[in-house]
DNA sequence: CGGAATAGGACCAAACTTAGATCATGCGCT
DNA sequence: AGCGCATGATCTAAGTTTGGTCCTATTCCG
């Protein structure tokens, strides 16, 4: 809770010291105006002093407080409102609406296994499609390894989660696509935290579990025939089979 | 000139500190001239001394702080705008055009515009489709304001570019799915410093905006009429034509 | 000498800031 | 429901800052 009477002025974005050594230093006031105020609250926001939802300062004490008129405070919050950053509603207030990605536990917290496989149902087909059209030969070789692996075996819920994982994420790999490698990546970091989890051995039984790894050994085989279409069906199916678990699970 | 009258004759090696309460300070070399006081702003520029979009002190204060005068600095600023590391607007003040490749991720670097595109064909159709079967009547509305600012405001490419972003994150938002939300939020930042940025100019003619605009028109109107395939529809022409031009772009 | 660079102004138009007043809305209290 | 108050939205008028332009004098250097 940032109070009005402590708000940083923060001077360290004025010093600028050249790497030279023949000592040139400038030590500027920063400038102040909209601009000035506007970075100063987004980065307050970004860096979370603001929770999200949290009710900032009204304009008059803003103005008040960095010393700037009502219609200065009013130009920065209307630029952090562009930006979403901020909410207003008249009677009320200023609300923050960013939620500091603190450490991406945050986000699993807030995602449900069923919101999870909607954006799972979002980027893997063409990921898929992108992996068909770019896998190396290498490529298919860890996936047939990783493949092996699945099916040799033990065949408990929680190995079969983590090979699952991987699989995956070696399709990630084989787009050739440093960006979808590290959105899947990033999706993998909430799947573990997910509360997927939690309901994972009531979805994961012995069956179901033989029923994915045939659908990963179709899969491979369409990457491997470099069949676009099939490998892109098998994989919707495959997500669109495990969501519909997900729901019996949650009816249940 | 007060302070500095006494170094008419150049110290050897000697500093000459001229020192101001009112917010500037500095210890130069005796060597002034335009090209010094240009080469000493481009090195901060470049090292990152200023972020990109930072407001630089008036030419009247760096006049003062350089001890040198208002014509001579707007020599140094005028080489430094052409070389288009600086932008100036009068009313405003002079902006730092560029971005220092040391604060951008590790991801972003990596990444061409067309993986970028790449990535968003994968997310944003099924993103729509979410969008168009999850949207409130305030989602729809501010899409609309949104779109209606996108037209009525300029057609230049820098305005055009961020309405565009902001157009896309309220379709991401409508999907009331957290983790899409912020995954989009992820791309997002990518797209920021994404090489994209320097050949924007060169892809972003004012008739491919109006192109661009007519397409979010249609997408939005998709997306109210709740046609779930009309939407993703364009929005997957939307994508392939951005990357049609890319490409075109790239062998011009 | 002559040209180039610099200094030091004056003035302009655009953009921003200030300081108000007034309005509409939402919240809390009675 | 009604009332009072705090809050954001909007508008006005005047003042300030800022880059753009033009001018003249001075200094430096070949």
């Amino acid at each position: 809770m940032a109070n009005i009477g402590e708000i940083e002025t923060k001077p360290a974005k004025g010093t600028i010291e050249t790497g030279r050594g023949d000592g040139l230093l400038i030590i500027s006031d920063p400038v102040r105006g909209s601009a000035w105020i506007c970075a100063q609250l987004r980065q307050a926001i970004l860096e979370g002093a603001y929770a999200h939802g949290e009710k900032l300062p009204a304009e008059r004490q803003l103005a008040q407080a960095y010393g700037a008129s009502r219609t200065t405070i009013r130009a920065a919050l209307g630029q952090l409102e562009q930006e979403r950053l901020l909410t207003r509603r008249v009677g009320s207030g200023t609300f923050v609406n960013f939620r500091a990605p603190s450490d991406a536990e945050d986000i699993a917290e807030q995602t449900s296994p069923v919101e999870l496989i909607e954006v799972r149902l979002a980027v893997e087909p063409h990921m898929v499609r992108l992996a068909v059209l770019n896998a190396t030969a290498r490529d298919l070789d860890r996936l047939a390894e990783a493949l092996a692996k699945m099916q040799g075996g033990s065949a408990d819920a929680e190995a079969f989660t983590e090979f699952d994982e991987q699989f995956h994420q070696l399709i990630a790999e084989a787009t050739r696509n440093p960006l979808m490698l590290w959105l899947y990546r990033q999706i993998n970091q909430v799947r573990g935290h997910s509360q997927w989890n939690e309901m994972k051995d009531k979805v994961l039984t012995g069956q179901r579990i033989a029923e994915y790894n045939e659908q990963h050994r179709a899969l491979f085989d369409a990457i491997r025939a470099r069949d676009v279409e099939g490998a892109v069906a098998i994989v919707t199916n495959h997500l669109y089979y495990a969501r519909r678990q997900l729901l019996g699970a949650d009816a249940a």
